[in-house]
RNA sequence: GGGGGUGUAGCUCAGUGGUAGAGCUCCUGCCUUUUAAGCAGGCUGUCGAUGGUUCGAGCCCAUCCACCCUCACCA
């Protein structure tokens, strides 16, 4: 852990190793004296809490951050009164955590483990709820775990509500049904905290399905105030930086993300029923390609030599083609060192897929009803919501191609035009000068200003200008065009696919050109892997390769319009400035309670 | 990167230059079928950061940071 793998992410597992082992940390700390500072006056000072580990120096750590408290020389500062609020974090959130700490102290010492080992022959409670009346009229004792969500407390008896992966159920806890000391036990159980419940099942004057509560064990307990009760979590940067927060209060997070699987465990059943074979590629490479992008530079220090992190799959799995695995895929995890947007997260998921002995006609034909499945079992149906559209992917997707739909669109046919006949036909087009770099540079950009935004059923662009499609093979009757479809829906890119190229020649060619835009300072042009050249010049059978987004399908399929809201833990900046570590206020919590109880 | 917006208590939000507020959470008390339980009382803040204007700044100005929307580029 001592040197940063990736230099570009500084500071990304920060809170992670934070966590990782509290207890070793806190011996370690510089006490006041040593530090020459001072606890001020129920004060806190935020931007004086230092994090030991925050530089990638290399240098040993102890895997916990070491605390400095220290306060500005106000002056103001007294000597702390003689209560116990002496020397105390008084953030308002320091004080709840303090309150909770507080209980898990006082019930360790009556013999409570706040933090048991295991809590057997639970039920979901979807499952109590779905057999309830049969379990509820023969008084079958149930357990359940979850955690708490609301607490109603009147006098000896009290209602909770307690929620477990899918689904919430009341439970109904009284003094004469698990005795005095249980009864306590259960004043000290606060929102947040994880209970299991034994009991059997009933339903109240009110109507509502209940556990009555025959006997409770305290799971875990939580000392991070839950958010509010009714309104829940909704700061989008707070959902983000802590998912797990954010999963806990809104329920339909969780189901987006069980959706998520869901989609991805359809892909793979689908592609494991026609004898893909899914592999692993290295996501640690000597040489990046098969895209065009920016990558992430890495170091290995016994080989003494730079890495990358992959952009794409592509080189690795016509490799594979080589080998003659014929049908390959594989859930790549991708990195490109590019913006963070609505679109682009640095690290996304794609799913690449090659099919030997196929064109791209047939890759089009097993994408649709790839994707026809998928929204099938996902949705129950073949429709679904987007924005203010409604997708319908049970008709056969539109085959067009892009320079005919531009003809359609503007009556103006680029096929046969040269570079500068092309660029004299845009002319009336805003189009951004620098781009229009040669013929298909113009006919991409005019058509994506004229035709890209209207399609929102499913549609497959076909036959890319070559100059814009390096890995593809030339069309087989069209001059100047290849073998590539793109699918869009809803006016987005969903794929991207060709009939590969497997001419070694053609191939080395189309490197030495990307060479040199690599040299004139195209960051994103691929560098020649001639590794890659030996393996096709070993002969790669005619094959159709796919790629596509998979958190771009996710977002589709689940209506999302941001890809951090499809991405459990999409990357963010540093944090905001201000906030307080939970890790400084338990360690501040610790050394009061290691002070008081050496008083 | 350009343009627009936001940042106040753990959470959700008021607060247009004059002593920082509400609801929820939390704490104390009452309450044995409640349900955003109720009732009574109480604690809680370097108003994102830094600088400026002003007798006085949460509020006005500048710079910076983060987030959201939007435009251009990569999936």
């Amino acid at each position: 852990m001592g040197v940063p793998f990736v230099h570009n992410s500084k500071g990304c597992s920060r809170q992670r190793r934070g966590c990782q082992s509290p207890g070793s940390g806190f011996g370690k700390r510089g006490n006041r004296q040593e530090t020459g500072v001072e606890i001020s006056k129920g004060r806190f000072e935020r931007q004086d809490w230092h994090w030991g580990d925050r530089a990638h120096d290399g240098s040993p750590q102890n895997g916990f951050p070491r605390h400095t408290l220290m306060t500005k020389p106000t002056g103001k500062q007294q000597p702390p009164p003689d209560d116990d609020s002496s020397g105390k974090i008084q953030i308002p959130l320091a004080e709840l955590i303090r309150t909770r700490r507080k209980k898990v102290v006082e019930l360790t010492g009556r013999g409570v483990n706040c933090y048991p080992y295991r809590y057997e022959n639970t039920r979901p409670v979807s499952e109590l709820l779905s057999d309830f009346d049969d379990l509820a009229a023969s008084e079958t004792v149930v357990r359940l775990a979850g955690r708490v969500m609301l607490k109603r407390k009147m006098g000896k008896a009290a209602f909770a509500d307690v929620r477990d992966a899918a689904q919430r159920i009341q439970i109904y806890v009284k003094v004469d049904n698990v005795g005095k000391d249980a009864f306590d036990l259960f004043d000290a159980v606060d929102l947040g905290d994880i209970l299991g419940c034994e009991g059997t099942l009933f339903v109240t004057r009110t109507g509502e399905r209940t556990l009555k509560v025959t006997s409770f064990e305290l799971l875990t307990k939580s000392l991070h105030p839950l958010p509010d009760k009714h309104s829940g979590l909704t700061d989008k940067e707070t959902r983000s930086r802590r998912r797990y927060a954010d999963l806990i209060v809104n329920p339909e997070v969780r189901d987006l993300f069980v959706m998520r699987t869901r989609i991805v465990k359809a892909i793979r059943d689908f592609l494991n029923a026609r004898d893909f074979l899914e592999v692993e590629t290295p996501i640690l490479q000597p040489l990046y390609g098969g895209g065009m992008a920016v990558p992430f530079t890495t170091y290995h220090q016994r080989l003494d030599r730079d890495l990358y992190l992959r952009i794409a799959d592509e080189l690795y799995l016509k490799r594979l083609l080589v080998g003659g695995l014929e049908k390959v895929w594989e859930y790549c995890k991708d990195f490109r060192n590019e913006g963070i947007d609505r679109l682009h997260n640095p690290e996304f998921s794609m799913i690449e897929l090659y099919w030997a002995y196929a064109d791209y006609k047939d890759m089009a034909e097993l994408f649709e009803e790839l994707l026809r499945h998928i929204v099938l079992e996902t949705h129950g149906s073949y429709k679904i919501a987007y924005g203010e559209h409604e997708i319908d992917f049970e008709p056969r997707f539109r085959w067009v191609s892009m320079i005919d739909s531009i003809k359609d669109k503007t009556g103006v046919d680029f096929m046969g035009l040269s570079f500068e006949e092309a660029k004299k036909a845009a002319g009336e087009y805003d189009l951004e000068a620098g781009k229009l770099i040669n013929r298909g540079k113009v006919i991409e950009a005019v058509w994506e200003a004229t035709v890209e935004p209207s399609l929102i059923q499913p549609t497959f662009i076909v036959d890319f200008p070559v100059e814009i499609s390096p890995l593809a093979k030339k069309h087989r009757e069209r001059e100047g065009l290849t073998e590539r479809f793109e699918l869009f829906v809803a006016g987005q890119e969903m794929g991207n696919a060709f009939s590969e190229l497997n001419d070694p020649v053609d191939q080395l060619e189309r490197f030495l050109q990307q060479g040199k835009a690599l040299q004139a300072g195209d960051k994103e042009a691929q560098p020649l892997d001639d590794d890659f050249i030996t393996a096709l010049s070993y002969g790669m059978p005619p094959s159709a390769g796919l790629g596509f987004g998979v958190d771009r399908l996710v977002m589709l399929l689940t209506n999302q319009h941001n890809i951090r809201d499809v991405l459990l833990f999409p990357q963010m900046k540093d944090m905001k400035e201000g906030s307080v570590p939970v890790s400084g206020i338990l360690a501040q919590i610790v050394q009061d309670e290691k002070e008081s109880d050496s008083t």
